[in-house]
DNA sequence: GAAAGCATGTAACCGGTTACATGATTGG
DNA sequence: CCAATCATGTAACCGGTTACATGCTTTC
């Protein structure tokens, strides 16, 4: 039970763009697809449900927002319950981290299967990868404004959603670099195949 | 669905120590802890069960032994049916790949909580990931014996695995550092802080 | 005119986790 | 003597995924 505490901890940093610290739904499930999915997978239907199941137990609040060319919606803020439940969170010690990666199946059976399919998912893997390398730059270069990058980890005001994507940045930069190797180790062994 | 596939890869490589191909559930729940791990985590319950289920749709085939000092076991083994399966398997395309991590969901909340006990967990991370780095090191070199990496990787006769284990490696490598560098930049916030 | 975006959910199912259960042997 | 290792499961519960449901507005 712990998408909570990541719906918690993603609502914290509100939109940005005004009133700071809120959400609506459909704003989280997209916060998470890009910031928070470096860590933390979940699907919409999943949030709508915690966010009632959270503001029910009085850890977010939630009020409605009438919009006339849109449908209406809830924006959700965390509440000080919420902030200490997040505090009480951070200290107990982690479960490890915990990973699942069909690729990865694929490639441990490489010996046995046809590599081709394998090739070709590996480069699409690293392209995707690369799109996000430079999503996360953007989004880097974006939170810390002015600063440079020592400077902004010394005094900024909220670094860490910045220090968390460092680690998506990192993550993807190895996904992109191990995929490019393994698929070319996988060609240059087909080469070998073929000649004999 | 895709546990049976994981179980199906790790089972090609049997223990290494003599027939080859063969593992019983308890060697392949310790085979998950350590190189399967990287990409996909079960726990024994669910590989006894899954090894049943492929057992009945006869995706692998199961002998039983019996030892006199230890308690039967049952070795398993991939059939042809099964590789069959991973070949389709390693065609579809792949689910991307999907994480949960606990302790970057505290990071991304630091701002807002506690640090110290955050700076011990990324410590310990650290630490526990630097074992790690020294096991796959190990494993590697076991793995590709008296060759170098290029020429194992060319000319070696499994190289799934080792190419999984290079991917568990670089990412052991980036949650060190990265622990580490997080956690220099929240003592040195804290510090800051206490000044004024 | 079609597709993408905004906005929120319900319901059934299935896979995964937690807890329980057993019992002999070997090493520190 | 106690802990760890070998060895295999069952059962209840809960969280996550898949499929379904709706409907208006903006952009291409």
């Amino acid at each position: 039970m712990a998408l909570r505490h990541a719906v918690l901890a993603a609502l914290l940093e509100g939109d940005g763009s005004g009133s700071g610290g809120e959400y609506s739904g459909y704003q989280l499930a997209k916060a998470f697809d890009i910031g928070v999915a470096n860590f933390w997978h979940a699907l919409p239907q999943q949030l709508y449900a915690e966010l009632t199941k959270l503001e029910k137990e009085g850890l977010v609040a939630g009020r409605q927002v009438v919009q006339e060319t849109r449908p209406n919606k809830r924006l959700f803020r965390v509440t000080e319950a919420g902030l200490a439940e997040l505090e009480a969170f951070a200290a107990t010690p982690s479960k490890p981290s915990f990973i699942r990666d069909d690729l990865l199946v694929k490639v441990q059976a490489a010996d046995c299967v046809d590599t081709g399919p394998l090739i070709e998912q590996l480069e699409e893997r690293a392209s995707v990868a690369e799109a996000k390398i430079e999503l996360f730059g953007k989004l880097l270069r974006k939170m810390r404004g002015e600063l440079d990058e020592a400077e902004f980890l010394r005094r900024g005001e909220r670094i860490g959603p910045y220090l968390t994507c460092l680690r998506g940045l990192a993550l993807e930069q190895e996904n992109k670099e191990w995929g490019l190797r393994v698929a070319a180790v996988l060609r240059e062994r087909r080469a070998v195949h073929a000649e004999r």
